[in-house]
DNA sequence: TAGATTGTTAATCGATTAACAATC
DNA sequence: TAGATTGTTAATCGATTAACAATC
């Protein structure tokens, strides 16, 4: 209801504040600065000054914001004091990464259950999270009136694992597949795009490299 | 060297366009518009049209793109043809499913070497690529002249190991452990933020379910 | 030719940064 | 008080989208 027109940006740099709060020693000083902040992240500190803003009820000018008051509005903020439940399909090596990546919880994501098709998978735990069978899927979503899909399937199993989320009911899809996925409407896909990242970080270092020979010529 | 300056939103979204070129059947058509792609991709058709005219010799009016020249060009671009050498530091589960992530290769990224604490892991391959003992990482690195650094290690130790890194004379870290890292100038580290993904994903569901539950009152 | 499609120029949009007044 | 720090308003920057002429 909070949620009035807080950019996306500003949505990513939050988990990163906290973060960093949270890392920050108890006995340290209860005050900390924007201008700390921003130097700790390498970011620019009117920034950090106005993400923070939007989400809490403001520091004081010399003193700055008190920190666990901070760590309480991101946290409320960011809706992780109430969980939301997930599910994974592809138990295979990303998969089981997702799964036994505990910080999740931290982050108000509970992973409810995992889906697979192969038979030597289903019936064991990752990390607690049962291994089920793909063709309960569906059923299990609707019963437990889960919103959020992980999709973590080879290539080539992504468009029928999304069709199953999707018929379960499934609001939103994390896709971590390599494939564009076709959804009806309404349906909210995230790629989480690592080739594109790759892309990017690769034409970085050709820029660097580029620019350190340039120099014996 | 063609380097000028293509925007880093248009090198995230040209693997996308080589991944649906490559989708099309072999038999299909020769030819391919920047409309179609467009709609394909959930794109809008100018911003396709203005990024292929950056890094190719441009289509023909009514006809589209050559598909198959397009993705040479593509990929020439983004260097896939010229492999670049990296290694990975944590051979986890995250660690573990990036070096069976097959497509790197296809992405011109070939996983030299991984290396680990645990002495289990030590000696055994994962996707053949061995995994070896940190200690051999930085003379290795230095001997093989590999610049990129893939960091999937446990929060506690990507420090240690980014250090260990920029030893060996990395140039630049793509870093998928969710701590902010302290490294000399100069050096690239590029976070995959996935408590920031993981925020904006919960933020366009909240107000999904706030529009959804409106309609109750 | 007519209509689909390209590529470019201009307008818009959103996010970041700079400048500055307010305040403790 | 003086100086550090906040929060806001305006300027800048970069990316997306709209409008349109060129062309096959």
């Amino acid at each position: 209801m909070e949620t009035k027109s807080v950019p996306s940006q500003t949505f990513r740099r939050l988990p990163q504040y906290l973060a960093y709060l949270k890392s920050l020693p108890q006995d340290g000083p209860a005050n900390i600065s924007a201008t700390v902040i921003a130097q700790a992240l390498d970011m620019n500190d009117v920034q950090v000054r106005k993400d923070l803003a939007m989400i809490s009820d403001g520091g004081r000018p010399k003193i700055g914001y008190v920190r666990t008051d901070l760590i309480r509005d991101i946290e409320r903020f960011l809706g992780y004091d109430d969980t939301r439940s997930a599910v994974l399909v592809g138990a295979g090596n990303l998969g089981r990464a997702l799964l036994s990546y505990e910080r999740f919880e931290e982050y108000g994501l509970s992973i409810a259950a995992a889906f697979d098709t192969d038979p030597a998978l289903i019936g064991t735990t990752v990390h607690k999270t049962p291994i089920l069978p793909v063709n309960k899927l569906a059923d299990l979503c609707r019963r437990l009136k889960i919103h959020i899909g992980i999709l973590t399937v080879p290539d080539v199993a992504a468009q029928a694992a999304c069709d199953a989320l999707v018929e379960g009911g499934i609001l939103a899809i994390w896709n971590f597949s390599p494939t564009q996925l076709r959804v009806p409407g309404g349906i909210l896909v995230f790629n989480e795009n690592m080739a594109g990242s790759l892309a990017v970080l690769s034409k970085h270092l050709s820029i660097r490299f580029c620019r350190a020979e340039r120099r014996d010529v």
